[in-house]
DNA sequence: CTGAAAGCGCTAACAT
DNA sequence: ATGTTAGCGCTTTCAG
């Protein structure tokens, strides 16, 4: 079958012993340039690779790091990744993704299978149905380096990054009182996760500075994070039904505007549509849907600064105590 | 640091040998059910995780695959990757995620860091730009298997998945015809992709089923599938430019149908903008661009395949010579 | 500068 | 039904 060309292999070949060999590859100060060159040379000639399995068990250290999102299919993820591996791969770490799909128990399913050895550290985006974290804390205590990004918890104390999400929704909200907008809805995400509160709080604060009560009956929860169009779709419909129709929506991510449009289209007429603005980093939406105000979310850099963050805390020698908790600036796209 | 608990540690905590531990959690027949319950529990409760490099290390298998696509954020990638986890879990492997952004050098450095020994197995979705496969071939060669899905090579013998890419473009083509229109262009992806050929191969067969001469000068290749805008702009700049302009675009893929559409937007004014149909499996498309036709392939069931057939290729005892193409319908979706 | 030897955690012959 | 032992491939003291 599979047979790779193993250290012993090479060893034996040149007349050398294991170590010699390993060493050599590894480019330490104390080999002969002659011996090392002729080792790379084979090694290379014969496409040696070093076996990763035996390379991290040995020493107790993979090289790897797991990142666990929501989804993969999703603009503002896939940006993020494409941050934290342009980091990782800088550094020599390799990047294993993984999804929850918001559901809670693929979340503990995917968790525990990075956690045990295989993975270095942790890149954690909560799934939107998880409320027990003990799974998380667990794995913390056990001393498991973890970075949270976007979707934070704050059970216990470690990095952080996200989005100054307060204020971008506040934007967000601002721009549809400007251009006249008075009854404005909120189609909000998971009531647990991190995002919701922060997002819920700069709506408020928009209404509140421009002197426009807050009325409850306008903010509908999420519980799946749209996950499933028939909650998005009674959202809707209920606003659709309320006696008087909001004449404007703030949308509290991209997977929900997305659902949020679609929902109208199928619902309503095209004319009782009420305007959009919400957090999204989909190039696709905003190309398609004209008078879609959106709040972008610096996915790249969060990324980036979630992936180094992690690398500060798996390769400090000692406990990190000290910890930050970075928050990035949006940016609204008007149209 | 991060100690977990090992099988030693249970052993002696229960006074038993690590192998009879061993066998007890991987529940073999030889050992007593009393045995089994203590150390299932003692293992529980102290929330013992095998180590999976350990193991694989031992066992010569590492029960994960690696998946090589373009590109995650893109639905058709997304839900074969959904079809591909859904059987991977259930037969107890693990799944590995990697993007080749559709570029050459990204896909040799995932491959080979993927392949020596840290998979058992390869499900790969060619990059728009690789033209030299030698390194998927070396691979073949020493023995690792490798299934190709949708974007595939015949470079070698294995198993495959592909959609029926002619019949899919022909059935497009053939909707903007029975539409009424004459001048068809169309958009093609990069020249040495395999869907290429098959899907102007549809194109083709349309048009002269319908007794519409082939006009070479309504074909554009994206040799970068897309990935840089400016390509496709400049593609779309040369139709709006041809003295007859095409009346309708029969579009490769999904990420050529965003730009296609994206670069009407910015380069005409809608009334130019010509029939658009293609391939493409976003939901997102086809529910904010109305008139847009297009051709679903089978994504989650190909990744299904896929996997079922690389795990017969890694769990076969024999060498496999026997090889299946597998071709699955499309279907279209008029609105 | 190089080699010998031990051991990471686990599993599978080979005993008993 | 359970224990003993060896070894997967690699790195790393320790000893020359």
């Amino acid at each position: 079958m599979f047979k790779p060309i193993t250290i012993k292999d090479i060893a034996q070949a040149l007349e050398l012993s294991p170590s010699t060999v390993s060493r050599a590859l590894s480019d330490s100060y104390e080999i002969n340039e002659e011996t090392k060159k002729r080792v790379i040379e084979y090694a290379e000639k014969h496409n040696y690779r070093r076996n990763p399995m035996a390379s991290s068990l040995r020493q107790g250290r993979s090289y790897s790091i797991g990142v666990v999102v929501c989804e993969v299919a999703n603009s503002f993820f896939s940006h993020a990744i494409d941050g934290i591996e342009s980091v990782a791969y800088g550094k020599g770490y390799h990047v294993i993704i993984s999804q929850s799909h918001d559901a809670y128990e693929r979340e503990v399913v995917n968790i525990q299978h990075l956690a045990n050895r295989a993975v270095d550290g942790l890149l954690i985006s909560m799934s939107a149905e998880t409320k027990d974290f003990s799974h998380i804390i667990n794995l913390h205590a056990q001393g498991l380096p973890i970075v949270f990004f976007d979707r934070v918890i704050d059970a216990f104390e470690t990095h952080t990054v996200t989005a100054n999400n307060q204020k971008g929704a506040m934007v967000a909200t601002e721009s549809l009182i400007d251009r006249g907008f008075k009854k404005i809805a909120h189609l909000a995400n998971a009531p647990h996760l991190s995002i919701t509160a922060e997002r819920l709080k700069g709506y408020e604060d928009a209404l509140k500075q421009h002197g426009i009560p807050l009325d409850e009956s306008l903010i509908r929860y999420c519980h799946h994070g749209g996950r499933i169009q028939r909650e998005v779709e009674e959202a809707i419909q209920y606003f659709l039904n309320l006696p008087e129709k909001p004449d404007a929506v703030f949308v509290a991510s991209d997977r929900l505007s997305m659902g949020c449009l679609s929902a109208y289209n199928k619902l309503a007429p095209r004319d009782e549509h009420p305007a959009v603005a919400g957090f999204s980093n989909s190039d696709v939406l905003d190309l398609l849907q004209a008078d879609f105000t959106c709040i972008r979310q610096p996915a790249f850099k969060m990324g980036q600064v979630a992936m180094e963050m992690l690398i500060q805390l798996i390769e400090s020698r000692y406990p990190v105590y000290d910890f930050q908790n970075i928050v990035l600036e949006t940016e609204l796209i008007h149209r």
